[in-house]
DNA sequence: AATGAATGAGCCTTCATTCAT
DNA sequence: CATGAATGAAGGCTCATTCAT
């Protein structure tokens, strides 16, 4: 009979070698590319051989998929208490893309990594958890007067895509001053979204 | 030693196959992904075996650098010319935003191909041709009194983000009404250039 | 050092443990075949983990072979007694032929499990343990005249390969009446075996 | 525009490539056993690497199926011929053992590697093409009266696995007279077909 | 006595590439 | 010019086995 301690111990050591191989995976493919990132070169760069990953892990879908959800998670836990302190639309606003380009800044790896796994995605179905938290706070800033009237999802999707932008910059040049990029992003997106034409 | 004539003739001929295979090569990978695009997939898509693309393309790589370079080319040829006709650093705006869309709508495959290959370059050092266009106008906008003042790159990276943005909406939802689309962009990016914050 | 007792008792469950694996190889063997049967499918069917089988068997091989010898003791626990009831040579011929297939109406699993283990075997230079009970009762009946003058041999492994014949067709149908072939075969053989030439 | 005669002889080639590998393969599996016979050793017998067979043969699949298909050719070749030869359903009966066993005299490897694929075979539904010659002459005879009254399934099985056990015997005895072997199966089955009990 | 973790060999397959014809 | 054939490396994955705990 298994004490309590000892089962979460086991849980957490295999969680922490899950972890280990999904944080190898992502620096593999950020700085090899995802058509690069064989099991291999991910075994390798973890010290280990493929078959401890297969240990692990059912598929190597399994893995990347993994990697997203690790992904989301971090962005989401980083992102998503930030964007809940802010009051108004506007402020919503700012603190989105301020806080996705400070993250950007801490997990640039990651970030990459998406990246070059999602253009490529297996043929799973589903497309990528849609994140609607963007359109929300857009809809609330025109239902409050605070924005223009503009289609929401344009505009949600360019707030992304100018997002994706400042990875690829970042990536391109690593001394780029993110919070100065941020200043910019927000002043693009406060007159984008607000005054009369 | 080969005349002039047979090598000319040579070279057309020549073209016009390696045409067609850059032609399948976006196809297949529009269709199936970057990584399911083999050689073989390719060649039988044109009707033939891999041993003919081999012939016409030194490499995979060649194959693929060609296929960026004729996509890249098509765009220039459709969107220069458009934006030339312009006047106004606001014009070539607007001008730049509608044919990019409008491109988009005639070849999404092809903008589709690009956009799965980009992610996932060879290691051969060149990080894409900077296409400094965006930028100029943008200066100048700002030099004519027409743009507030921003950082032009900022912008520029954000306006071409936004056209990846589009093209992610459109293959997503082939339905998409892309001249709406590009109105949306439109007034957004004016809003977001122009007026005094 | 342990004491008698206690080694004893660990004997006694070890042979249990034994036992309860070589009865999920079987089954796992007659469900899915021979090659799909690994040790993680039988280490899952017994509800535990592969190490634990290597705990109690030094190899794969003498899992296997533990399997087959359970399997000859099982049906010789089943026959021979049936056989030595019988007086006659005839009347052996009859009960050898009805024993083996009440057995097999009971034990399909372990008799499928030993047809497919067999044609594969491990490459241990031993031929299976050669049964000579059969030819000596055919011996016998020939020398005391109930049985024709053939060639034992061929006599005794035409009865094995018949009662072979009707496990594969009883896999392939489960429904089939095994005390009605018994009756089939008995008469088969009776003719064959005696008659004058 | 290619002739027929090098269309046919391109078609040839291939043709013999793959009668080669499924030769390599028969001798592999007859000499290793099927769960050995791995693609490298059969290309290792052949003198090349896995990747030629994998270029002839879509699959493991394929080769098995091919070598199978193989082998029930070359008998059906074999047999089929004399026993339509043969007159009466008795003639029928002796000529179908002597001509199996004149085959299996000249092609052990095929038969064993028969025997040791079948009773693994791949979960492709389809169980075997069920060859039902001999359960038509064995009715034949009973309808004209050669044989007595016994259930045809159970004889034709009896006499196929009698066949089976010819073989093994062959495999365990190399010099094992089969000529001789035949005849006192063909005295063993005239007695079990005919005579009143 | 038992187990989770790790290992490394081997499997089948796919691929880009080369070469003789 | 084009092709079928061949090659060999690499890919993902499964497996029997071992070992520390």
């Amino acid at each position: 009979m298994r004490s309590e301690s000892s089962t979460s111990d086991r849980t957490f050591t295999e969680q922490a070698r899950r972890r280990q191989f999904v944080d190898c995976a992502v620096e593999v493919i950020a700085e090899h590319g995802f058509a690069q990132a064989s099991l291999a070169r991910i075994a390798a760069r973890a010290g280990t051989s493929k078959g401890v990953i297969s240990y692990h892990f059912r598929d190597k879908d399994e893995l990347i998929e993994q990697v997203l959800l690790d992904i989301y998670a971090g962005m989401a836990g980083f992102v998503g208490p930030r964007m809940a302190a802010a009051g108004s639309a506007a402020e919503k606003l700012e603190s989105f893309l301020e806080s996705n380009l400070e993250y950007l800044a801490r997990h640039r790896s990651q970030l990459l990594a998406m990246r070059r796994i999602c253009p490529n995605p297996p043929e799973t179905g589903e497309p990528a958890p849609h994140d609607s938290a963007v359109e929300e706070f857009l809809r609330d800033g025109q239902e409050s007067g605070e924005f223009r009237d503009f289609d929401v999802t344009v505009m949600a999707v360019t707030i992304r895509a100018a997002l994706d932008g400042a990875l690829d910059q970042f990536v391109a040049r690593p001394e780029l001053d993110l919070t100065a990029y941020a200043a910019e992003l927000v002043t693009l997106f406060t007159h984008a979204t607000r005054g009369n034409p």
